[in-house]
DNA sequence: CATGAATGAGGCTTCATTCAT
DNA sequence: GATGAATGAAGCCTCATTCAT
């Protein structure tokens, strides 16, 4: 089986994945985004990565944000893709909420059905990155475009599980993408800021710990 | 009475608050950067603006990056103190959790002690770019440094009262920078990504009800 | 009837009046160059333009340059046929004169036997952008490759008339080189740069009154 | 006797004629635009010949166009007080018409009073590029910023001469820009498209003699 | 101490063009 | 004959920074 991750969102102008160079650049860039930061990252530092030019990326992104969204959107779509996979057949609303949460808060596996994406490495890059997308003067227009299509679109899958265990809850979309990007802060502030959390490097499921609890005790009515 | 923020951290060269050039800077770096973003800010268009040169601005902060550090720990200071003024002879824990956690979630008005520094631009600033000042491959060495010291010591401060009620609460820490860092995430997401959230662009106190209920609830044994 | 422009001058590859695609360069870029101008003109804007691709506007031109030659070529030999046509049968040197002064001086109407040329655009273009076509540092190898003969040889026309009237004059071929140069630039001043001239963007045709007269003038013995 | 001259349009960012680097500047360029014209000048080049960096020249000039502006601008300005100085003293309106189109018409001589400019090449770049300066889209707003204010009022101070002459005269301004523009244009045309002029490249009076006998005639009553 | 002048380095982007199908 | 893919080269521009006064 060939399975393909299609974004909604066109934050390409050419498609990435229908050429190699295309499979290359998206492969390269989560790489090197990876190794040396998205500040530092140009299109030419990638292009000599992969043994092309500045040029022939431009082909496919206007710029390294389009690129970074597009990575984004990659994540938040294979995620969601991951997480309905998991909850198939799947009834009690409590179970699936368990398993959502557990699907985006514990560390990410490599995934063998798409070989030129480095699901860890892209991991990392939406715990360090993701916020830069949209934390921007132009989130607005890129709003418009439907940038964010694919993260609306899983919190509000999981809002509605929160919705089915608690109609009375005020506020479910506002607790999952507390609790999605809770789970990238605090697993970046394990690594990095430890005084901020109580989450060790060693031991990660600590987050899903957290989050869970964090979660539950929230919508308890 | 003439109260004046003294950081622990030295991220400046010069300390700006010394003379009247350095103020300048301060108050028209959180005018520019809240007006055209991170991003496009440059000491060039700074220096421009205050009628002064690059190189002046240099004898007061190496980069820009050090200098948004610089305003972001300005506000954690403020904050902190302004935490502090109101905690005053509250004696009950919870009381007093209530009162951090409305003084850091409720929009921010400004302060008439510090005439050159506009806190809700500020605060604006905290919102959308507080997170780029850590969200780096330099961060352990800022870290190092000591660069976020004013952050890590305003949550330690609310951690503690958390723990006051709850000693047995895993998570204090956790808790406290998920419920900071969300405050601010859900004022944006209300801004400008609404469907990532149930607050509103106009009932603000909904960050409060939704912050304090989150806290309140996951800490409860 | 079916009239054809056929230009002496090859600064085309392949004739873009034998295909459907050739006549779409022809035409869009008439109406992009207009639009956006020669500077911003490109031949990656005109083949999205036109839905092709940039390799196969190559295959008719080989630069740029080549086209806008090819363009203003095309206005003379179809101003000269337009003239020829007026003149048919008119004895009157004076008369000649006359009208062939008319017909490069007065505003330029659509010919409905080109369909795929708007001859209004083309006019504009011709005005703005003509000299450039000159105004270079390969001008002389570009005459060699004989560029310019249909603008010469339209000169050329006219002068003869003005001999026929004065052959005593001195500068027949300057004072029309001038008249049709200033019957542009008086245009183009009356529409941008109004302290220049007398003409105004609204009375056209006292562009005709204008040159007719000092052509007329100066040719008085 | 030192004398300067002041443009009154500010198409520079930093006056040029302050500092040796941004003399050196207007000397290089208008050597470098002589010899390998505008379409093929860079920054690049000229920061190479003078010895500097791009980066240095952009202090003083936004971008060639901005830079041609300038030294069009200081040409007119040049020709206009050369102008001025010799209608000293000069009553006849019909003597001082004759100075005056002698003094735009016939071919440029190095002035000695400015070092850094060398006149011969300026005047073989105001007849090759000037027409460039206006022959944009952004004309309306470059005539808005002043840019051609120096041609301008040039044209009206010789426009106002054929008034006293001939006050029924209908296009005064018309004539002397056409004259002007014609001016460059035959010498153009002489050295590079002989067949549409009269005039010669060797006797390079003749350019007057033309120009003279057709504004002479044109405004007879 | 503040500033005016200058610059090295590199980012971003497009152009014009070629090659293979 | 037309097109899709790719690219070398260069243009344009700004950044962050230093030096001399």
């Amino acid at each position: 089986m060939r399975i393909q991750i299609k974004l909604s969102e066109k934050s390409y102008i050419k498609d990435p994945d229908t050429t190699d160079l295309g499979r290359k650049i998206v492969e390269n860039s989560i790489k090197l985004i990876d190794e040396i930061g998205l500040e530092s990252f140009t299109f030419k530092k990638l292009s000599k990565e992969i043994g092309s030019t500045e040029a022939s990326i431009y082909r496919y992104f206007e710029n390294k944000h389009k690129l970074l969204i597009y990575l984004i959107s990659w994540y938040w779509n294979w995620l969601e893709y991951t997480i309905d996979y998991q909850l198939n057949n799947i009834k009690s609303p409590n179970e699936r909420l368990k398993i959502a949460i557990e699907t985006f808060s514990k560390p990410i596996k490599a995934d063998p059905n798409f070989m030129h994406v480095d699901e860890e490495a892209l991991h990392r890059i939406v715990i360090s990155e993701s916020s830069k997308a949209y934390l921007t003067k132009e989130v607005d227009e890129d709003n418009k475009e439907g940038y964010f299509r694919s993260y609306k679109r899983l919190v509000d899958k999981i809002a509605q599980i929160v919705l089915e265990i608690n109609s009375k809850y005020k506020y479910p979309h506002s607790l999952i993408s507390t609790a999605v990007e809770s789970a990238h802060n605090q697993r970046f502030f394990a690594q990095h800021l430890p005084s901020l959390t109580e989450i060790t490097k060693t031991k990660e499921d600590e987050v899903v710990d957290y989050i869970y609890h964090l979660v539950n005790q929230t919508i308890k009515s």
